[in-house]
DNA sequence: GACGCAATATGGAACGGTCTAAATTTGTCC
DNA sequence: GGACAAATTTAGACCGTTCCATATTGCGTC
């Protein structure tokens, strides 16, 4: 006995039994039809797509959830929003987890964290089928608990250290390397470098050093601890440039910290490229800004969201893998912030 | 009669029924205590959290999901991931749902939608009671189906517009008056603007003309129809700058276009601020950087981010409203880029 | 035309919670 | 000490799908 509607309520959604009803077949059919299973006849399908379309009939993914093992969810894990880094990566991702037929879900950790919120938790009690970790990520319990269920891989970081998680990442080494070289062909030999955090920032730090010997420089002496801040880029930056010996290069661990170290440069009156040459990494859109064109190292995040998205797919055919790592080539690209260091230097 | 377990497959999560029978108590029971609700005992309420602590238990989102009406999951649908404008409004917005008891699920309308999934209607489908939608968006129609079905606020864009949503923004006419009028008070009379697509352009449009017209100043000569990106604005402020009689003073849309005029300045070889001056809006973090020092109009991301969650959550309370407009009040943010215009002009 | 097999279609038991109504325990008052 | 009300606890229906086991149908054969 339906009873009257108080207001505009809308008279509940249908559900696949209305459909079946008004179709005149059995809600196992409308199931079948739904999944697009094979054995069913073109008539009934036929019928059964008609009914869907004239009650307007959406699946409730929570029934779906329910009685399925799997959700066809991939969590994805973001962590600064900040950082435009992430966003060619999670382009990529997506557009390769649709492929699988597979649908992203979004969490900011950074955010949930602040507001004492457990993103992998609350995407792990959602049913995801697998994670996808996008960048560096404090939360590695909770990471750790989540590769103990489902299949994870770890993109743009390598850090929470897991036997069967995968890792993609560009080669920090070497893009590292091929930066420093950059300078080194240009004629700079006081290069300064700018750390950064974690394995990413040691790899990185082991490419600027390497370089540095072959060339039979001295890869200490510049040295300095960033951060992936502006500002922690600045201070280290401030710190270099005030030195009565100063370098005429600086690489900085990110281009964040590289734009930190322009501004410090402009500071001291130094003008860039002419007086100081300065290389990021990531190539995030910042550097390709034309008031900044700041010289960075690409570490192909297109390919790194793609490769993420397929070792996830991967994972999810076969889950018992050793761990994987990919690295995707890193490449310099050159712009406007970089040049031969000043004569007489 | 359990099978042995292939391989290292975890022995299914623990169901509430677990707990129950662990407890020594009926499922019921454990429902409520996970729901505190209120005529628990206190003996019962804890030898149930002590089952749940020692089994591990989590509770299964898709089944709560599938008997509750409610899934206190809230839809964001994020825009541009590319225009940082959006954090601060997520992180204002994520804390004040999360004040409720409500949690954020993010979208990224943009990815999705050149992978060709319907972000709004996965969400709707996954349960969501509300949404929220920031920044501009394309998809009106999926909004305005969403809205008849559950309550939508928009924050910082007024365009699908719909009798029962609810719309946060800044005062844009008065943030756009009060940058003219800085601009102006600094002694600037070749005033330009950067007009920017949708309602927002238009109103900011207005405040310029506004503020020009009350100063005796022409507000058409120097108005240019620019867009929400570097290269919109760089293209129409090179427009501007190559013109014989050219502004001292260029007001754009948003930072992203600011900062293309920053580069077409450069490109002419004028020297911002002394031989222009360049005002932004949104104060986004680009605007921050010191190596840009952008003058903007902050739009108050964070209160709108706030009441936008509190309407959402007012909107749950009680469904049928009029729509709301709420204004959060812009100001200005004066950094370098903006100075007097050089003598004799 | 009956028979057997494949191709289709269907009933009904899960899935893991919530929630209502009813049962049970506890407590209070005379 | 018993009646009655209040406070707890519980049984069991139900939420909307999936999916297994069982019908039912359609057809080619003999």
């Amino acid at each position: 006995m339906p009873e009257p509607d108080a207001g505009a309520r809308s008279p509940r959604q249908p559900t696949i039994r209305d459909v079946a009803e008004r179709a005149g077949v059995s809600k196992s059919l409308v199931s079948l039809v739904l999944r697009d299973a094979p054995h069913v006849s073109d008539a009934r399908r036929m019928v059964v797509l008609e009914a869907i379309a004239e009650l307007g009939y959406k699946p409730n993914a929570h029934a779906r959830g329910l009685s399925r093992t799997k959700s066809d969810t991939i969590g994805v894990l973001l962590n600064d929003l900040r950082n435009p880094w992430f966003v060619d990566v999670l382009e990529a991702l997506t557009a390769t987890l649709h492929a699988s037929g597979l649908s992203p879900v979004l969490a900011d950790s950074y955010t949930d964290q602040r507001v004492g919120r457990r993103s992998v938790e609350a995407m792990l009690q959602q049913g995801i089928d697998g994670l996808v970790v996008v960048g560096t990520t404090p939360e590695f319990d909770a990471i750790q608990a989540a590769a103990e269920v489902i299949p994870v891989v770890l993109a743009g970081t390598r850090d929470p250290k897991l036997p069967n998680v995968d890792i993609v990442v560009n080669d920090d080494a070497a893009g590292a390397r091929e930066a420093t070289q950059h300078l080194i062909d240009l004629g700079h030999t006081y290069i300064a470098h700018l750390s950064g955090p974690g394995e990413i920032g040691q790899l990185r730090l082991a490419g600027f050093r390497e370089a540095m010997i072959d060339a039979g420089l001295d890869p200490e002496e510049f040295t300095e601890t960033g951060g992936m801040s502006e500002e922690s880029g600045y201070a280290a930056s401030r710190r270099l440039l005030t030195r009565k010996k100063r370098p005429t290069a600086i690489f900085a661990f990110n281009d964040i910290a590289a734009i930190g170290a322009l501004s410090a440069a402009a500071d001291q009156g130094l003008h860039v490229p002419s007086d100081l040459s300065v290389v990021g990494y990531d190539n995030t859109y910042l550097s390709r800004i034309r008031h900044l064109s700041l010289t960075s190292v690409d570490n192909g995040n297109f390919a790194i969201g793609v490769q993420a998205g397929r070792f996830l797919a991967e994972r999810l055919e076969a889950p018992v893998q050793l761990q994987r790592i990919h690295l995707v080539p890193a490449t310099l690209e050159v712009r406007g912030s970089t040049a031969a260091p000043p004569a007489g230097k």
